[in-house]
This record gives structure tokens, C-alpha cells and sequence, in this order.
RNA sequence: GGUACCCUAGCUCAGUUGGUAGAGCAACGGACUGAAAAUCCGUAGGUCGUUGGUUCAAUUCCAACGGGUACCA
């Protein structure tokens, strides 16, 4: 995988918009398979609330990353991008085109670019954070943060409680400051990297998640967030479609309420993915129904045809 | 038909003892390094129901009208 005619394909953009479907028809064209870069369609038990591709489709096209983690299994970006890297030199020594194919923008860009080596968190030590925030409030953090590493203190968004967490987590743990973990530095990737994105005319993305989520309560996502309930308080629960259903279950919100409210919490994701995405510059945007102009796309910058 | 109350941002509602107004939600934009479908930040938007009166000045007080809600008939 060392020469330089592998190329990874990245294809994004915001949920509902139509990546799957589109992934899979490019897949089949080029005679490749595709990497999920979905951080909510890596859990098997997420079934319906997150829109991963049917049974049919992973039958079309081969998948690697879909629904291999339980919900119970601890798991983050750092993994993911290990893990994702040492597949493609395997897969690299047989194929020179290969699809990265999500909207988890933290995940692409770890593949991407890579991400500094940092200690994973200790649920310990988080766990007596905890206490202490609920003790003590975020101020107390916040003058902790700035004896244990001033740098991040200047720099991090103060009022973001999860950063400020993370990064005396580190700290504490390793007993250097957060800032000297994060190199921002690029790593080299032996291959190419294309990347793609799709969009489409804003009223009618809103149209196709309304849509699917009244598809997805019909083909029984209250049941499986019931299923899941036990699990409620699991990293990988946190996701739009099952939190607004846990707060039903509790009689926070009638039924309507609660579908109503992932609804317009879908399209708040869509926007914020969209915002990712476009601060890099090196995507090419389509409009998912231009299939040809997306294969010229590829063939232009790949210049080959054949691909085994 | 009578009485009372209400009409302010796309929605739900504050508020101005008279000096042309705000919150939450929605909308739109942004940040993002082991929780990322997470967690945060910002921007815009109103002839304050209509018409008239009092006043230096009315969204605010008064009247009529229109629309709504409740109660009484």
C-alpha cells in the first residue's frame, strides 16, 4: 500500500441527505467496498434510530465498521482511527479505491489526518470528577484547569463543561499539562484522499427527516429504545432518536412530543454536520442525485479505470 | 345578547408607574483532538390587533371596531 495510487474516497454530509444509498451504487461501480464513518451505526442494538444501511445493502456492497460494537462497549475516536488504518493497508493490497462513508466529522478527519496520542480516559478518576463538579460547580473546575495547564485554560472554550473535563482529566493522569498531548500535528497517510459531500435544497433535506422519523416509529423504534432503556446512561445512548424516547418513557413528554422533538433534533445535527464539513475546504460538494458527475469526479482524480 | 379578561418575534409568553421592547423554543451562522448523533458559542428577526382621541411623546391611558377565551343568560 505504499504507492501512491491508493485512494480513499470519503463521501459525507448531513444525516438523511443520502449517502447510503448513493455509497452503495459508487461501490458497486468501481467494484469496491465501503468503511462506516458513523459514530452511532458502529452499535449492533442500534437498529432503527440511526438509519444504518438494510440488510440488502450490506448484501450488495462489502461493509467493514457497521454495527460491530455493543452499546456496552467502551469506544473512541483514537480506536477508530487504529483500527481503520490497519484495515486499509490490508484492503489497499487488493483494491486502489476504497469509500469512507459517514457523517461523524470528528471520525473522518482522525482518519483523515490522525489525531494526537493522548491517554484514554480513566472512568474512575471520572467518576470522582463528578462528584466534585456537582460539588463544587464549574468555576471550581475552571480554577483547577488553570493551576493544572494555563495554556489550555487561555485557549479552551471555558464554558464547554466537557472540555474543561477532559482536559484535567489528562492532566491529572499523567501529570503533564493537557496542551502537551496536543501537537495539532498532521499525520502522513499513505494513500490519497478525495473527498465529497452532499447536500441538498435545505427545505427539502428537513422533508426527508421528518419523514424518516415517522418510517423509523413505525417500524418500531419506541420498542427498541424501551429495550435499550437499561442502557440509557451509556456514551452510546446520548443519540438523537433514543434520549427524546428515554425522557417519554420517564412521562417527560407525551409521545408526540417526544417525536417531535427528535425530529427538530435531527435537523439541528444535519446543520452541525453541515458546518463541519464545510470549514474543509478540500470537499467537493454534489447534490446526491448527481451520480455521474460524481463518477467523472473520481475517475478524473484517480486517473485509472480499472480497479483490483 | 351581557360581563370579565386577552391580542407584543414563526410559536409560547414577559414587560414598559407613558420616553417605540425582552426571554425560552424555532430559524440561521460558528467552534470542535478518546463523550462528537456529544458538548458549547454567536446572529438576525417586532409599524407591540386596527382606527381614532388625550399628551411634547402612546405598545403602555381612553373610545370604537375586529379577532379570541371564560363565565352568565
Amino acid at each position: 500500500m505504499t504507492n501512491n495510487n491508493s485512494w480513499l474516497v470519503v463521501l459525507a454530509g448531513p444525516t438523511a441527505v443520502g449517502k447510503t444509498k448513493l455509497a452503495i451504487e459508487l461501490a458497486e461501480y468501481f467494484k469496491t467496498c465501503i468503511i462506516n464513518a458513523d459514530s452511532r451505526q458502529l452499535y449492533k442494538e442500534l437498529q432503527i434510530g440511526t438509519a444504518p444501511p438494510t440488510p440488502e445493502e450490506l448484501n450488495k456492497v462489502e461493509h467493514y465498521f457497521v454495527q460491530i460494537l455493543s452499546v456496552k462497549d467502551y469506544y473512541n475516536v483514537s480506536q477508530f482511527e487504529n483500527e481503520v488504518i490497519s484495515l486499509l493497508y490490508e484492503l489497499f493490497k487488493t483494491r486502489k479505491l476504497i469509500f469512507l462513508v459517514g457523517g461523524s466529522g470528528l471520525y473522518i478527519d482522525a482518519v483523515c489526518n490522525g489525531i494526537d496520542d493522548m491517554p484514554n480516559y480513566d472512568p474512575e478518576l471520572r467518576k470522582e470528577l463528578l462528584i466534585q463538579y456537582e460539588k463544587n460547580g464549574i468555576d471550581w473546575f475552571r480554577a483547577l484547569l488553570k493551576k493544572l495547564d494555563p495554556n489550555t485554560y487561555q485557549n479552551i472554550d471555558l464554558k464547554n463543561k466537557n472540555r474543561i473535563f477532559r482536559a484535567v482529566e489528562v492532566c491529572l493522569q499523567t501529570g503533564k499539562p493537557y496542551s502537551y498531548f496536543l501537537k495539532n500535528t498532521k499525520k502522513h497517510r499513505p494513500f490519497k484522499i478525495l473527498k465529497i459531500a452532499l447536500n441538498r435544497n435545505r427545505l427539502e433535506l428537513y422533508d426527508i427527516i421528518n419523514n424518516r422519523v415517522d418510517k423509523m416509529t413505525e417500524k418500531g423504534l419506541i420498542e427498541e429504545a424501551k429495550s435499550l432503556y437499561s442502557f440509557k446512561n451509556y456514551t452510546p445512548l446520548k443519540t438523537v432518536g433514543y434520549k427524546e424516547l428515554f425522557d417519554y418513557l420517564e412521562n417527560k413528554y407525551s409521545l408526540d412530543e417526544a417525536i417531535d422533538l427528535i425530529k427538530r433534533n435531527t435537523r439541528k445535527y444535519a446543520r452541525k454536520q453541515l458546518t463541519w464539513f464545510r470549514r474543509d475546504k478540500d470537499y467537493r460538494w454534489f447534490h446526491p442525485n448527481d451520480k455521474s458527475l460524481i463518477i467523472h469526479y473520481i475517475e478524473n482524480n484517480i486517473n485509472e479505470r480499472t480497479f483490483f
